[in-house]
DNA sequence: ATAAACCTGACTAAAATAGTCAAGTATCTT
DNA sequence: AAGATACTTGACTATTTTAGTCAGGTTTAT
């Protein structure tokens, strides 16, 4: 099991985002300059970020990207969700040889994987954009 | 993130494996055919879980393997560590450009992968094979 | 106008995953 | 002793996912 970049990338780069006022928007530019992520791939993920209402863009010269929340509002678990990166961790088939379709017959792990993911949840659910700003400054003093 | 199917082979494998007296050796083509996961398969699994002393093996006619440690003994995390399963939320790299080595500089999100990697460790410490078993048993009646 | 910056979709190299395949060795049963 | 069962090991491979790149736009401030 392990995270993939998109959605270390995507907290990453809202954090940056988030440490800003946003009232000037912040350019993905500058994002991949600081956090060292390629441009292009940024754009991909706020592309996702925007459709999830996350953020708003702001075209033209000197736009670029500001939260459409407050930092307080925004939770990693939207964040991961916008850019697919699911907590998935049953794969029972639909055409099921073994029987385990989530219903009746569950496979002998079933509920197991159901609780880690809750319980993974439960850690992204809590977590804000906001949380992850303040401890970036506490320790920075 | 999602986990892989060997993690979850492994898990299931050994539920299926504990509920039987741990003294009469259970092989693989049985576990294979109850739980519809191919042999080669498996095989390549037990040789992973027999180095980590999590199960001992019987060779020869009416063989197979048997647990090595009591059920409750054996935690989840020691079956996700044997079949190199880890819960690895973080790659600053080693050449790093922009500094996060994980010392001195770090990334705006270092310390947020690390306590996510705590937070489903600890999940895994506290489960025992023994818990899986009984959840088993229990749902059964 | 033009440059900065967003926007979109298609493409791709590399790695990981989920196995398969082949050729053993050990031990029990008869 | 022979045969069957079952563990043991290592190499191989198709598929999928990941982590991007690339090309060609559109929008808007100055």
């Amino acid at each position: 099991m392990k995270l993939t970049s998109k959605g270390r990338y995507a907290v990453m780069a809202l954090v940056d985002l988030a440490r800003f006022d946003n009232i000037n928007p912040v350019s993905l530019r500058d994002i991949s300059l600081r956090q060292g992520i390629s441009l292009d791939y940024l754009e991909q993920i706020f592309s996702k970020l925007r459709k999830k209402e996350i953020v708003q863009s702001v075209r033209g010269t000197q736009g670029g990207y500001i939260l459409n929340k407050k930092a307080k509002e925004i939770k990693l678990i939207n964040i991961f969700e916008a850019v697919d990166e699911k907590v998935k961790t049953v794969q029972c088939k639909k055409e099921s040889k073994k029987g385990c379709n989530g219903k009746a017959v569950k496979c002998l792990t079933h509920n197991l994987w159901d609780e880690l993911e809750n319980h993974i949840n439960d850690f992204f659910d809590k977590k804000s954009l906001e949380d992850l700003v303040k401890d970036n400054s506490v320790r920075r003093v």
